[in-house]
DNA sequence: GTGATGGGTGGATAATTGTCAAACAGTTGT
DNA sequence: ACAACTGTTTGACAATTATCCACCCATCAC
C-alpha cells in the first residue's frame, strides 16, 4: 500500500486567523519551532519535550496544527511524518514563518 | 491633568505566544488591520465595524491586546487612543506585523 | 495468528474564554 | 449640581478547549 495523506485544507483556504490561533498555545509553538528546524519529523508522541503530556494530547494538537495549514503528515505503515506546509505557508502568507522563526530563536523558549 | 498611559508590558516581556494568542480571534485580528492603517486611533466601542458587539466586549478585546503588548492606550480626559506598539514589535520579532499587514491584504476579509 | 507497538477516537472534566447586561467611575457641558 | 457621554468592571452564562483516561484500529515482529 503506498503512503497517504491526512485531510489538509487547500492552501488558498488556509486562514489567517486560524493560523495565529493555532500557534497561539504553547505546546503547538513549541512543535513549530521544533519543525522549524528542519524537513520531516517522526510524529513521535511520547518526545519533543512533551513527555509530561498524555499521547492523545499531543495528537489532539498535531490536528490543530494540520487543520490549521500549518503542517502536513505523511501514513507510511504505523508511523506518521509530519512536516511544516513551507512553501504553502510562504506563498499565502510570506515571511510569515521566517519571522515566526527569528522570534522564536530570539526568545530562546 | 497630562495624559496617562494605561498599564502594558515592557518591550522586553512582550511573548510571542501571548502576541499569537492576542491575535489569533477574528475580533481582535480585525482591529489589528485596522491599527495597521495609520498611526493612532480614538477607542470607538462603537464603530470601527464592530458594532454588532457590545461595547463591554469589544472594551474586553481592546485590554487583551494591550496585555499582549499588541497596542498601548493613552488616556486623555474621556477619550483613549489606541496605537500599534510598532517600534517594539519590529524590535521585538522583526517582519512579524509586515507579514501579518501583507497577509490580511491578501486575504482581503 | 498472537502479541507488542504507534497512534487515534470518544467520553469526561476542569479551565479558559467570548458575549451580554447592568451597574459603576471619570469627564464634559449646561 | 445635574445630566449626558465614554469607557471599564463585575457577574452570569454558553461555547470552546486542554487534558486525561480507557479503549480501539492498523501494522510490524515473531
Amino acid at each position: 500500500m503506498p503512503d497517504e495523506w491526512l485531510p489538509q485544507p487547500a492552501t488558498e483556504d488556509i486562514r489567517l486567523v486560524r493560523v495565529l490561533h493555532a500557534l497561539g498555545d504553547p505546546v503547538r509553538l513549541q512543535l513549530l519551532s521544533v519543525y522549524l528546524k528542519g524537513q520531516e519529523f517522526a510524529c513521535d508522541l511520547g518526545g519533543l519535550g512533551l513527555d509530561h503530556l498524555h499521547k492523545s494530547t499531543v495528537s489532539h494538537h498535531m490536528k490543530v496544527l494540520r487543520e490549521a495549514g500549518v503542517t502536513s503528515t505523511r501514513v507510511s505503515g504505523r508511523n506518521r511524518f509530519v512536516q511544516l506546509r513551507r512553501a504553502d505557508l510562504d506563498k499565502r502568507f510570506p515571511g510569515l514563518l521566517d519571522a515566526l522563526l527569528r522570534g522564536l530563536e530570539g526568545e530562546a523558549s
